[in-house]
RNA sequence: GUCGGAGUGGCGGAAUAGGCAGACGCGUACGUUUGAGGGGCGUAUGGGAGACCGUGCGGGUUCAAGUCCCGCCUCCGACACCA
């Protein structure tokens, strides 16, 4: 035994250890519970960061404590190897492949992971680049189409100039920019890929509820992406034609108050409303520069609302009124019908654009204790109140009116109750080849045909050139456009658009459960057995990317028979970022700490230690090289505890006979007991690892005073402290655990023995400090036996004699006994 | 603007159900061990000479408030003309 910790000479051992062991192995049908513990696979960009290394330790610490509690747990770790910095890297370098980019990258970051000490199966590791994997997604893509839930349509789509690539709305972030690479995202009008995302809004906004183990933050910001509006409705005929303009509306109530309509620029009606009129060249040209501007900066708040007269009116169909319509920048073709009823007095919007061009402005709702007037007031009313100037609607409160409005609309066929979602359709298609290849064939004679399930996967070629054109390669690579169609057997075209990498990672934590399995998909019994997920862990910046896609996946894939689970991820728990001087570390700010040093310099142990101590998990994180030194300080004093006694140690027992203690031997073992207790509920009740590691800490410091002050008396006391502060800490730090758990004569890895239990008994305090207050302020601390009753407190605290002295004179208003804590006097 | 989250010593953070604010760690100071460096060990460490005062600010409820209620401020994050 070794005098030193050597972290460097003790990791290298135990890793050989358990990998030829198969220490972390998982059958796929055990005996004992199943409990699937699951981290978000990483992107192979290169190394390891912080942000991973923080995301794991909390994954491994949950994954070995559920194991040492009797579960068979599924650990696994893969890869998201499809990608747009692979692609980059090739043009830029010009002599790597993406593939072989991928494949070193991923060799380092599985060396690294293994450094680390993470309990992950190996045997189970996937890559949702090989084509084992993307031959399935090309299925899955495939069940889709065949369900009608992947289709292709021309639309003004979200393009990133600098990926050179469209967009899904999900993946511009911000101020409208490219959630990858922070470019300005523009629009573009192509012919795209979509997944009907929009035809489950309903079923993933409703089964939030199912998700009780999801942070609030997540589901608020779920269901305010899905963005389920309930209104009305309502067709306004346009004046001498048979066209009608829809709009959708939450206020029918307003609308006797409607003194224009608007239209987005791109609605398809306004080119029939501006035939052959004057306006026609104007309003032409202004819906071409605003459509082109793009949603950034149309949608931002403080761009100026601007508006044309068509040249059209439409009929209100309630009053039969004739109003304007016009085209105007805010109103959203996406969004609704593309039109809106414009009521100047009632919504605020409308009030500011009504006032720009002079547009007349009519109340029709009736404050409660207020008078407006349509030139005085200075904003739009848009509370509710009661309805006038409305015709046989007058009086009504809002809310009925809406009802009663709906209604009436309802039977004369003028329009009716509607639901609208902000959730748009998934735009899955890539123009760039590092991706799975849409498994689709373009025929002349046939048209559109999906490549037979037999044929997949369709491989990406191997051999084509990476320039810096912003065109994919595959569209230059003969051999993998020109193909045969399935169906005529005729000259066709493949497809050369890849898939969204969102697509691949929605579904990869079914994969996990049969990783090999050529045949099929997965075995069904497999993903029974473990699947939901019972613990996800990852970042939140995938709170409606990643997250939302993978329940929408598992709906269909439940509706298609697939699985029999409505929701992937029972409990969620998204971990703070890594910061170092208050700031994400970035290249660019130069404040990177690389994982790599930290392990060579103070091991894995200390590193997982540190990053689990210094914030709890939700939380962010400042990095702290002296909060680094403090945990690799930790383990050495650790070391120099155990390793002394480690000899006479590994011979005794730990069997305490519960006679015969002496109070610091009783006292040692409440440490050891109560210890046991903080440190599960830490981790199971909380995610706690910060307290849970101070805990550790204290049970350290207090072994050490258990020594000192007490020889070696009693060795089972102290082999009873020793092998239960090893196995609570094995979770955290499992290489020096493991280490010194052979030292004391542990039978076994320290890793397959069984969570400890604590001793009530053992615990039990016997007297306890309470705190007197006199008036709510401390005056004095007693030890009291912890049996004492309410009663009794309250008659020995008066007995003290200098609280005697501190009431003295005073009357008595109160005495508020509160066992276990304190006894409180009111006096006046 | 709307919706979330946070604000506690010199620093990271603790206080789990309204009951001792500052656990644990870092840093700092002093002492000790050592030939020295490093490391270890020990003591102290919110402020104030003190009665006392202290959890972003101002009110409130309560015997008792970091914790509950009302009104603000600051920071971070998400969404942002959604009809």
């Amino acid at each position: 035994m070794k005098d030193r910790y050597n972290h460097h000479e003790l990791e290298e051992k135990w890793l050989k250890k358990w990998e030829t062991g198969d220490l972390y192995r998982v059958g796929d049908f055990g005996e004992r519970p199943g409990f699937y513990c699951l981290e978000m696979f990483p992107y192979p960009s290169g190394k390891l960061h912080m942000g991973h290394v923080r995301n794991y330790s909390i994954g491994d610490v949950v994954a070995r404590f559920k194991t040492m509690q009797g579960y068979d747990v599924l650990h696994p770790m893969g890869w998201d190897s499809f990608g747009l910095p692979a692609e980059n890297a090739a043009i830029k370098h010009g002599d790597i492949h993406p593939a072989d980019w991928t494949t070193e990258n991923i060799n380092t970051m599985r060396e690294q992971l293994k450094q680390l000490g993470f309990s992950y199966d190996w045997r189970r590791e996937v890559a949702t680049s090989h084509p084992g994997y993307y031959k399935w997604t090309q299925w899955l893509f495939l069940q889709l189409y065949n369900r009608g839930l992947a289709y292709r349509k021309r639309a003004a789509v979200n393009w990133c100039t600098s990926c050179a690539t469209v967009l899904a709305n999900e993946q511009v972030v911000g101020e409208g920019v490219c959630e990858r690479c922070k470019t300005e995202v523009e629009k573009r009008e192509l012919e795209q890929w979509f997944f009907r995302i929009t035809d489950y809004a309903r079923r993933l906004l409703d089964d939030l509820n199912l998700l009780e183990g999801w942070p609030e933050k997540v589901k608020i910001m779920q269901d305010h992406w899905i963005g389920r509006s309930e209104g009305t409705l309502i067709k306004f005929p346009v004046a001498g034609s048979n066209e009608e303009i829809a709009v959708f509306t939450t206020r029918p109530d307003t609308i006797f108050g409607v003194t224009y309509m608007v239209l987005a620029p791109e609605h398809p009606l306004v080119e029939k409303l501006i035939e052959g009129k004057e306006h026609a060249g104007a309003v032409r040209s202004f819906a071409s520069r605003v459509s082109r501007l793009g949603e950034i900066v149309r949608t931002s708040a403080d761009t100026e609302k601007e508006g044309l007269f068509t040249g059209a009116y439409c009929i209100n169909p309630l009053n039969g009124e004739t109003v304007p319509v016009l085209v105007a920048n805010y109103v959203l073709y996406e969004y609704g019908t593309g039109a809106v009823m414009g009521v100047p007095a009632h919504d605020q919007r409308d009030f500011e654009f009504a006032r720009k061009y002079g547009l007349p402005v009519r109340l029709v709702i009736k404050p409660p204790e207020k008078e407006l007037g349509p030139e005085t007031m200075e904003e739009a009313y848009e509370e509710e109140g009661i309805m006038f100037n409305s015709g046989i609607f007058d009086g009504l409160t809002s809310g009925k009116g809406k009802e009663t409005v709906t209604d009436y609309l309802q039977e004369k066929g003028l329009g009716g109750r509607r639901v609208n979602y902000r959730l748009r359709d998934w735009l899955i298609s890539r123009q760039r080849y590092w991706g799975a290849p849409i498994p689709i064939v373009y025929c002349d004679n046939c048209g559109v045909v999906p490549v037979p399930e037999n044929q997949l996967p369709v491989l990406l070629p191997r051999n084509v050139a990476f320039k810096p054109t912003g065109q994919s390669p595959l569209a230059d690579c003969p051999d993998f456009l020109q193909t045969s169609c399935p169906t005529c057997g005729g000259a066709a075209k493949r497809e050369i658009d890849t898939m969204d990498t969102f697509m691949c990672s929605s579904w990869y934590y079914y994969r996990y459960t049969s990783p090999r399995e050529e045949n099929k998909v997965w075995d069904k019994a497999k993903v029974n057995r473990w699947l939901p997920v019972n613990q996800y862990i990852g970042g939140v910046e995938h709170a409606v990317l990643h997250l939302l896609y993978s329940r929408f996946f598992t709906k269909v894939l439940y509706d298609l028979g697939l699985v029999e689970v409505m929701e992937p991820f029972t409990n969620l728990l998204t971990q703070g970022m890594v910061l170092k001087d208050g700031a994400k570390m970035s290249k660019s700010k130069g404040n990177v700490v690389s994982p790599e040093d930290i392990i060579k310099n103070y091991g894995a142990d200390t590193a997982r230690l540190f990053i689990l101590f210094a914030a709890p998990p939700e939380r962010d994180l400042e990095w702290s090289d002296q909060g680094v030194e403090g945990c690799y300080r930790f383990l050495n004093r650790l070391w120099r505890l155990v390793v002394p006694l480690a000899d006479n140690l590994s011979g005794i027992s730990d069997q305490v006979l519960a006679q015969d203690l002496t109070v610091e031997e009783r006292q040692m073992r409440r440490l050891t007991h109560q210890t046991i207790k903080k440190i599960t509920d830490d981790i199971s009740d909380r995610f706690n690892f910060n307290t849970a590691v101070s805990a550790i800490m204290e049970l350290v410091n207090g072994i050490y005073k258990y020594k000192e002050e007490n020889g070696n008396h009693k060795p089972e006391v102290l082999k009873e402290a020793v092998k239960n502060l090893l196995l609570l800490l094995a979770p955290f730090a499992p290489f020096i655990t493991e280490e010194l758990w052979e030292a004391i004569g542990g039978k076994g890895s320290v890793h397959k023995q069984s969570w400890p239990v604590y001793d009530l008994e053992a615990m039990a305090e016997e007297e306890v400090e309470i705190v007197i207050q006199v008036n709510g302020r401390i005056k004095e601390r007693i030890r009291i036996n912890t049996e004492a009753s309410a009663q009794e407190m309250s008659e020995y605290v008066l007995a003290q004699p200098r609280i005697q002295q501190l009431i003295k004179g005073k009357q008595i208003i109160k005495v508020i006994p509160v066992p276990g804590k304190l006894v409180n006097i009111v006096v006046k």
